[in-house]
DNA sequence: GCAAATTAATGATTTATTCAAG
DNA sequence: CTTGAATAAATCATTAATTTGC
C-alpha cells in the first residue's frame, strides 16, 4: 500500500523513496540541518508532489536525522571509552605544579580577574581566552590576565568528587574561599 | 607526535576522550562553567588519571568551551537558523519578529497539556488530540517546544528550488492566511 | 512462496539542557 | 532568581525488513 494517499490510515508518515532522497540532498548538499519555518514550508510543498506530507514530518525528519547522524558519528568515534588501562595513577600526585594563577584577592573567579588591561574599554564577554599566547610550559598563570594566586592549598590528597550537581561547590576548608558566585563578568 | 603520552613533547595538550567526556559532564551536568582555582585543581587531579594534564589546560578548556557554547548559540539565535544569508529578508520588515518558530502557549505547549496523567500508563492515546493523527489541520507546529509555527504562507504554487545552499530563502511573505493555528485540542 | 514472528529503522513525544531577558 | 525560547538527547511506538516454519 505504501503511501497511498487515499487510505492514509497509517498513524505515521511513511516517506517515499523520492522524498527521502530529496531530504537527504537538502541535508547533505544544502547543508540545511535545522530548517526554519519558512524552509520547512517550502520543503513540504515540494515534497508534497511525491506523496502526502506535512510540515511536522519535515521538521521531525530533520530533527531525527541530525540527531542520529550525530549519534552515529559519536558511536564510531567512541572507541576509547574503555581504555582505562592507563595505570599511571601510581605517581599521579602531580599536584606540585599546579598553577598558582590564582589571585589572592579573596577568591578567584578564575578568569574573572581579567580586567587588568583589557584595552580600550570594551565589555567583551564573548571570550576571555580567545587568544592564547604561547606560554605552554610554565605551569603558572595561563597568562591571560587572571593572576589569581592560590596559596597552594594544602595538598589535599583525597580530593572529593567534583560537584556533579550543584552550582556551587564544596568549599572545604579554604581560608579565603568566599566566592559565592563568581559572576565572572569577564 | 600527536598525543603520545610518553613523549609529551606536544606543544599543546591533547585531551583524551575520557577527559573530554568528564569535562563535559562537569560542565553540563555539574553546572560548572567557570571553575575556581580549587575546582580546577580537583578536576586536574582527577583527569590526570586519564592522561597528562595541567591546571591551565582545564582552565583554558572551560574558558573556550563556555565561549564557544555561547558563540554557537548566539549564531543560532541570531535571527536565522543556519542561513548565513546576510542580505536577505529585505522588504520592509513588517516587524514579523519571531521569524521562526515561536508559538504561543495557548494551544499546545505540549508539555503543559498532555503530561496530565501519563505517569501510570505508557500508552497515552492522545486525549487532547494533540497527537499526530490529529492536528493535521495545518502543516504547522508539530508541537514540541520547538514547534515550528509556520506562518502559513500560501501554498506557493511553483516554488523555486529549496535553499540548497542554505541561502536561498525566497521571501514572498504573504500574510494573507488566517492561520487557525489553534488545533483547539482541549 | 507466504505469513507469523522477530528484529531493525525511524517517525513522533517527552525531558533536560542551554543562554539570555526581565 | 525566574522565565522564555529553542533545541538536542532520550525515549516511546509503529512501520519496514528480515527470519523462520510450514
Amino acid at each position: 500500500m505504501a503511501s497511498s494517499p487515499s487510505g492514509s490510515s497509517s498513524s505515521r508518515w511513511s516517506p517515499t523513496q523520492e522524498q527521502v532522497m530529496i531530504l537527504e540532498e537538502i541535508y547533505n548538499r544544502g547543508g540545511v540541518k535545522t530548517p526554519n519555518a519558512f524552509q520547512i514550508q517550502q520543503i513540504t510543498a515540494h515534497l508534497s508532489f511525491y506523496g502526502k506530507i506535512e510540515g511536522k514530518n519535515v521538521f521531525y525528519w530533520f530533527q531525527n536525522h541530525k540527531a542520529r547522524e550525530r549519534q552515529k558519528l559519536r558511536r564510531k568515534l567512541m572507541q576509547s571509552q574503555q581504555s582505562q588501562s592507563h595505570r599511571q595513577l601510581l605517581h599521579h600526585s602531580s599536584l606540585h605544579h599546579q598553577p598558582h594563577w590564582c589571585h589572592h584577592h579573596s577568591s578567584l573567579p578564575s578568569a574573572a580577574l581579567k580586567p587588568l588591561h583589557q584595552g580600550a574599554g570594551k565589555h567583551h564577554q564573548e571570550d576571555c581566552a580567545t587568544s592564547r599566547p604561547a606560554l605552554a610550559d610554565k605551569p603558572i598563570s595561563p597568562q591571560p590576565h587572571c593572576s589569581v594566586i592560590i596559596p597552594q592549598q594544602r595538598p589535599l590528597k583525597t580530593l572529593e568528587l567534583f560537584p556533579l550537581r550543584s552550582t556551587h561547590l564544596n568549599l572545604n576548608a579554604d581560608p579565603d574561599d568566599k566566592d559565592p558566585t563568581s559572576p565572572s563578568s569577564c
